[in-house]
DNA sequence: GCCGCGGATTTCGATGAATGGAACGCGCTC
DNA sequence: GAGCGCGTTCCATTCATCGAAATCCGCGGC
């Protein structure tokens, strides 16, 4: 349960306990994280009673959890924060013509990670989450960091292992190359139930002024219903459109997007690949909006 | 530029350089973090070298930024989390009927702190960010938790003084108090330009299983176009409905809404509780979603 | 080409903050 | 009422941390 035996620094260690929360955790006990962090347990006491000072921490009864801080830091940093608010206004144009599940993501290591996401009551319900992440090679998202990127990353990639989460999945690298290969000249990616069983998604390329791809975005639904090369001109529109407002951004690194260490040696701790995403169960909830307004 | 003059703890000296990063701060270079933080600046380079290897920033040039780790780390925080993923459905539901900026805010000290926004490109463009703080008595939601909740809040707030941040800004103790009984009694409260010049608001309550207010929907637009009465209906059945779906999640404790600290006597450091927002420019932008699609 | 300057980086011995084993208190269950 | 799991407190030891000073680096001015 310890990836890292033990960091000896004091603040290390302190970013270890934060870090120890998994994306679905909710509260954990000192038992527990001192479990997880291989750290005595009074050290992690005195650590934890500094987090819940500042505010990166909350108690709860007999536990700790994720404190607003750092939700609200989060929502600063930059490159999230200058991709979203740019892209916004598309992603909302896609799901307005659509009513689907629209996402914005990067790539992050060899994962898609989702900056934001776009969808209503009439989309299908996916596992995904804005923060969550995916691996690249069974995304649509993700297969276009793959295909407009450099080699070295595809290799990063194989190398990582192609794990099959459906039957659609594809585990061979030769067909993923030929995909790949397929996705570029084409101009969009496509996911058919690669990565979950009945949903298929189209991405297009978001590229910076040198026509990096920094971000894609995607329109995700129910794989029978969602025509995706239909889909595909409207997406990839979004994505030009996008694209060309954020040039200059890009240009004068007001924007500055691609990921600071491209192929970092021994890769950053990432915590946790895997899963993210579950979904809030989303009751019923008969009632809607009704009253007349504007 | 150091409120606390510099602590003892390692680990809280790093918390102290993430939370030196203000809301429009992009990045901050070594003596800059020294001198905000009142830190000796070799003690500073070495501290920025653990929060870089962990995630928490990143190196641009010549300068420091927040990492993605932070963001992703964020998004995991029980507390917005819970309230946005069921709070989302409602909140487009009412971005649908009237095209107008959409929040859902909670209560953070003496603020009113943004969780969520759905806006679109017909929607007037306001301050206003996810994880941007206005003060509660000046805003359509904050009203209703110093309306709704123990006195003790509105004392807080008086005691720290109506500052004026436009014209209509009420600034008076007496008209305040008046104006949230009327928001009691309505049921819903109002923002008429009182925190930005031109900008209206209405907001209703989202109730707990106990019914107390945990958070606040609300409908913000140009002061002119709005019709405030007419949309308060239509915001009060979403934040009712809300309220019902969140009733057994907040009973059985899945949901903890409430603040932990509700008056932490120095006050946890907020680091900044001003004006936190500006819009990014947000260019012209021609091309839309044109393409056909279901 | 040389100098000066502001910032980032490295060094290194003294120091005290951090450490964690051990012991305690509390609320359970069996 | 003994046993157990968990949170909390103590405190003597020690090792990570500190920061003044020195060095390095890039840049612009002369």
């Amino acid at each position: 349960m310890d990836g890292s035996p033990a960091p000896k620094s004091v603040l290390a260690r302190g970013l270890t306990l934060l870090g120890a929360f998994g994306p679905s955790d909710v509260d954990l006990t000192l038992t527990e994280l001192a479990a997880r962090t291989g750290l005595p347990k009074p050290t992690v006491h005195r650590l934890l009673g500094e987090l819940v000072g500042w505010g990166a921490l909350e108690r709860t009864g007999n536990g700790y959890r994720l404190g607003m801080r750092l939700f609200v830091l989060g929502q600063r940093v930059p490159r999230p924060r200058g991709l979203r608010e740019a892209a916004l206004p598309y992603l909302e144009d896609l799901y307005e013509a659509s009513h689907e599940n629209v996402h914005l993501a990067v790539l992050d290591g060899i994962d898609t990670l989702f900056l934001e996401k776009v969808s209503g009551r009439r989309s299908m319900p996916i596992i995904s989450r804005v923060g969550g992440r995916l691996p690249a090679y069974c995304t649509a998202t993700g297969k276009l960091f793959l295909a407009f990127g450099a080699p070295e990353r595809l290799r990063r990639v194989l190398r990582a292992g192609l794990a099959r989460y459906t039957p659609h999945t594809i585990t061979m690298p030769g067909l993923l190359v030929r995909d790949l290969a397929r996705t570029l000249e084409r101009g969009y990616g496509i996911n058919r139930e690669e990565s979950e069983v009945g949903v298929s998604a189209v991405a297009a390329p978001v590229f910076d002024h040198r026509r990096r791809v920094i971000a894609a975005i995607s329109i995700t639904g129910h794989a029978g219903r969602l025509d995706l090369d239909r889909l595909a001109p409207a997406v990839r529109t979004s994505a030009l459109s996008l694209s060309r407002e954020l040039s200059h951004a890009t240009a004068n690194g007001t924007l500055v997007v691609p990921a600071p260490a491209l192929d970092h040696g021994p890769a950053v701790d990432q915590g946790d690949t895997g899963r993210s995403c579950r979904r809030a169960s989303r009751a019923s909830s008969s009632v809607a909006t009704s009253s007349g307004a504007s």
